[in-house]
DNA sequence: ACTGCCGGGGG
DNA sequence: CCCCCGGCAGT
């Protein structure tokens, strides 16, 4: 296996940069592409393939070419897009730190598939509470993606690769990510991981049962009671956050229009040692994607706070993460000793008289101090 | 951009 | 003191 697909000199690979190779439509438009250049790249996916565990030896580094990728999909692989990117054959003999990261990247390309498509009108518009629709939505990236290079990730790999679509998680490797956490289910197609919402957890598990139990025991502290649950963990955990403020923020200040397409960068460094940064690096880019319970249109949930709180909490009482950072209205001044004062509400000399009859207003507004006429 | 006014400075 | 103003912060 090895010896196969082992650096093989490119043509082209002479040149510096190994994109040309990649890049030259000549090869095959469709084909594997070459990664973007160095690891630390913005490029979204960039740092995915890296962090694979697949290059085990420096030997890729003497070809010059960051990635193994283009040398070997390049030159050994066909260029049919079923042939798809060759998967790490071999894991690292370490393997299971490197593995955290491999989680980290899985989870990375989940919860992105899920926003790009959640993004998409209709997809989450169901009323139905339930995991289906987006559970659905998610499979079928990932599906299409062994046999096509589409994916649909080009809309944001623009950004800083405009002609490499970075090469997305290869279905394979993707399997083998995500079956790896659940062995057990390994079988089903759908993976999904399930992301904890509650304020320090964070924890993900790849089956939305083992979440539940989670919250429920973890948080809710309530044994476990499959009957009970109506469904209230489920709104403590999806795959990405609810109303938290936090995100809110982090939503408006993207740009409404693309969400999908500031999620590339959520993946540029994939050289995360432990999961746990991932999901912290995740959570104020996880966005978009709605909430597993709200019926609402993400659009729409998006906009204004208070329709999206709206619909997060239509019954049942706010769930404790949610609340934990709540953005109280804290009186800044008042309370912080601020020694500003909150501005008066009364009209001013200034303004009363206008600039033009300075010489009505009081001294003290003349001399721009705390009007002494209109006292608040 | 406008407004209210604190903090400072000059005479 | 009296008078002015730079500059900050809230609208």
């Amino acid at each position: 296996m090895e010896a196969e697909r082992s650096p093989v000199p490119v043509p082209g690979c002479g040149r510096p940069p190994p994109r040309a190779a990649g890049r030259d439509p000549a090869a095959s438009p469709m084909s594997v592409p070459a990664p973007p250049q160095g690891p630390a790249v913005g490029g979204g996916f960039a740092g995915l393939e890296f962090a694979l565990p697949q290059e085990p030896e420096p030997r890729a580094a003497d070809l010059g070419v960051p990635g193994t990728w283009a040398g070997a999909g390049g030159a050994a692989g066909p260029p049919t897009p079923s042939a798809h990117i060759p998967v790490p054959a071999q894991r690292d003999p370490p393997g299971k730190s490197r593995l955290d990261e491999v989680m980290a990247a899985a989870a990375l390309t989940s919860l992105s598939t899920s926003t790009l498509l959640l993004g998409a009108p209709a997809a989450a518009c169901s009323p139905e509470p339930g995991l289906e629709p987006w559970k659905e939505a998610l499979v079928r990236p990932l599906g299409s993606c062994s046999s096509s290079g589409d994916w649909g990730w080009d809309l944001a790999s623009d950004r800083s690769s405009p002609s490499i679509p970075s090469p997305p998680l290869p279905s394979e490797a993707a399997h083998f990510l995500f079956g790896e956490p659940a062995p057990k289910k390994r079988k089903s197609s759908v993976r999904v991981l399930f992301q904890c919402l509650w304020k320090r957890c964070g924890k993900v598990l790849s089956t939305a049962s083992g979440m539940q139990r989670h919250i429920r025991l973890v948080h809710l502290g309530r044994q476990a009671e499959p009957e009970q649950s109506d469904g209230e963990e489920d709104f403590y955990y999806t795959e990405l956050d609810v109303g938290m403020d936090v995100l809110t923020d982090g939503l408006s200040s993207l740009s409404p229009a693309s969400p999908a397409a500031s999620m590339p960068p959520a993946s540029p460094r994939l050289e995360l040692p432990e999961p746990r940064t991932l999901s912290s690096l995740l959570h104020p880019l996880a966005l978009p994607p709605v909430p597993v319970l709200s019926p609402v249109a993400p659009r729409e949930a998006r906009r204004g706070d208070d329709a999206y709180q709206g619909c997060l909490a239509p019954t049942r009482p706010e769930p404790q993460p949610t609340t934990v950072r709540t953005c109280v209205p804290t009186p800044p001044s008042r309370l912080g000793a601020s020694p500003r004062k909150p501005r008066g509400d009364a009209k001013k000399c200034r303004k009363v008289y206008g600039m033009d009859h300075r010489h009505l207003w009081c001294t003290a507004c003349r001399w721009k101090k705390a009007c002494q006429r209109f006292l608040d």
